[in-house]
DNA sequence: CGAATACTTGATTTCAGTCAAATCCCGTGG
DNA sequence: CCACGGGATTTGACTGAAATCAAGTATTCG
């Protein structure tokens, strides 16, 4: 972990566009001035369950995955943060230990905002605290759904799910191939399922000819069939 | 569904212990001006998935239950409200359809609060946007562990811990008893499981000497063992 | 009191997890 | 540049937990 040149808040598109969008241009100068940043490699941890947060993150380049771990230390992943996207909010709030861990999937640049920074610009600006709690309603939505489909469905269904959720989140490449390299183990703990049932299910999907793989590269070949088997009506 | 007298949101003890603590004198009389209420028997569906929620609402006295319903019209229970509690604010909050159902498990009193009322608590009490905020974080916390719980856990184990969380929500009658009544159904959809295996395992749990069954009621004989089965260390 | 709903038990099936072994791939160090 | 080692991936065989199906009993409620 090492400091590179803080990126302005500013002139953050992220940040003009992100949840801190209601916030006046003092405020961004402020946070600028506040915060730390720093540029971490694939495989960096930045923080893991029962640490204590003094501050949140906010994602400005790469991609982190956000997860909690089971009891034989298998991985649950919870949401992916990327470019704009806070984490590590929630145990600030509450004052509580983090529930959740959090590693560098691709190599990032991570801003770091302490807790009474968040808290200052809380009690400053009621838009801000609007535009908070719709984002955790939303991830909370979201969460709650997670929980349904993992009760309900079967794990053929979630992979084909967890495939157009990767679409969704990362898009796809100028040949078409998913825009985020993850293991299959990490596929794996996206759906909630053992490494070996995804491998399978992924050369079975291949064999049916919805998905082309190439290593860890994944093209998704037949989109409307991949939502039919993920039972995705939108 | 029939009119009561609307209880005072000054005098309510669940509102001066609740989420709505930091408001101010006059706002709960406005509250108490601006709300509906409603008595409501078991079985009474207050909302459901896709509708439209204008407001929100909170139980007075009895239980609501809060759920999905998935592809074959399974339901997952996502969590109770009881007295004190406050449900369906997030599509109010989001300003979209209601993605889960509420219905009635215990007979109820549930106030209604208008969405307008909503925002301007928010606009105008930066301290109960907080407060909000900690509520909906506790609650993903709570999703997310169920996530990881679902994904991980067997059943059997679910079922212990399923229990726990009952008596640690309702607590216990004078007899030790669960003092909530549910179905075998609505068990296994608070677990994740077919009502047959809820049924099952309950009465292994029994043979076992965990629990004593009386009908729907169920009492906890042996605490310390259904911790170890639902591998919970507090 | 009768119908509907809830509960229970047994038999069977199946999905997916585990274990094991082989191969592939990639980064490191010589 | 290449060999080596360790992790990732793949495939096969087996197992087992839990779902489904089916049939009967018990409760509840109008």
């Amino acid at each position: 972990m090492r400091n590179t040149s803080i990126p302005s808040c500013k002139t953050c598109l992220f940040v003009r566009n992100g949840i801190f969008k209601s916030l006046p241009r003092e405020e961004l100068e402020n946070l600028t001035y506040e915060k730390g940043c720093n540029f971490l490699r694939r495989g960096n941890v930045i923080y893991q369950e029962n640490n204590r947060l003094n501050g949140f993150y906010c994602v400005s380049k790469g991609v982190v995955k956000i997860y909690k771990t089971g009891l034989e230390g298998k991985e649950q992943i919870i949401r992916f943060a990327k470019a704009g996207n806070i984490f590590g909010y929630r145990s600030v709030l509450s004052g509580e230990l983090a529930c959740s861990s959090a590693k560098v999937i691709e190599d990032s640049v991570v801003c770091f905002i302490p807790a009474t920074t968040l808290f200052r610009l809380l009690k400053k600006h009621p838009q801000f605290g609007i535009d908070m709690l719709q984002l955790t309603c939303r991830e909370l939505d979201d969460a709650n759904t997670q929980i349904l489909e993992i009760a309900q469905k079967t794990v053929r269904e979630r992979l084909a799910e967890v495939l157009l959720l990767l679409k969704d989140t990362f898009g796809l490449t100028e040949e078409g191939f998913l825009n985020i390299q993850l293991t299959r183990e990490e596929i794996a703990n996206m759906v909630g399922t053992a490494t070996e049932s995804v491998i399978r299910l992924l050369s079975e999907f291949k064999q049916d000819k919805l998905i082309e793989l190439s290593g860890k590269k994944i093209k998704l070949a037949n989109i409307q069939k991949l939502m039919r088997i993920g039972n995705i009506y939108v």
